[in-house]
DNA sequence: ACTATATTTCTAGATTTATCGAAATATTTG
DNA sequence: CAAATATTTCGATAAATCTAGAAATATAGT
């Protein structure tokens, strides 16, 4: 992963409200979730919430497929395992034991 | 780890300045680094390091101990641990099968 | 075509953040 | 104590982000 790719997924992460839906969808597996139904989870005005959700799409965390009337949301798992690789990547490189 | 604690944390790394200075931590492991050596790493202004930096001790990602004149700056990897953790933390509740 | 539902786009004001020069503080050394 | 080094705090400006109401768009059902 990019630095830059992962400073913008980490930045979008970053935000209360974001961090929610993320989260939401995570548990909710590739099932997904309707925007309906994080709106009525995490009682947030519809302008917002698409804000939030739009900016969660463009870091590539989430994606979204319309069905009918309703927008199915989905986690990108393997965005957030990259993430996490990164994150933990040449841990203590300098010297090794810390990290297992 | 809390709600805010973690969005916190996100935000706090979603920078690239901080996620450069974090990744640097991170991969010099329990030695940790002077200021000096990241401010020559990664070649920002002093004001301008000293205010990322101050974000992310803020934050509980990074610790600092003063040795002499020098300020020796580490990664907290507890934090970064917890914080992957509340990431992946219930994943695919709904439906078994998508992490391992 | 009309109505209802689902969601986004537009817009604008309020708040937060980023940047960095200059000055201030802390510590060692001569 | 004075000078040098390491780092922070102050201050001010520019840029990005958050929020949410109102209007617009997309789809389905009648």
């Amino acid at each position: 992963m990019e630095h830059q790719d992962a400073a913008k997924k980490l930045a979008e992460l970053g935000h209360t409200t974001r961090l929610a839906i993320y989260r939401l969808l995570v548990k909710a597996g590739p099932e997904g979730l309707a925007v309906s139904d994080i709106q009525q989870a995490l009682d947030v005005p519809g302008s917002t919430l698409s804000h939030h959700i739009s900016r969660l799409v463009n870091a590539g965390l989430m994606s979204q497929e319309r069905q009918g009337r309703v927008l199915r949301c989905e986690a990108c798992f393997p965005a957030l395992s990259a993430l996490v690789g990164y994150l933990a990547e040449e841990c203590c490189v300098e010297q090794q034991g810390c990290c297992d």
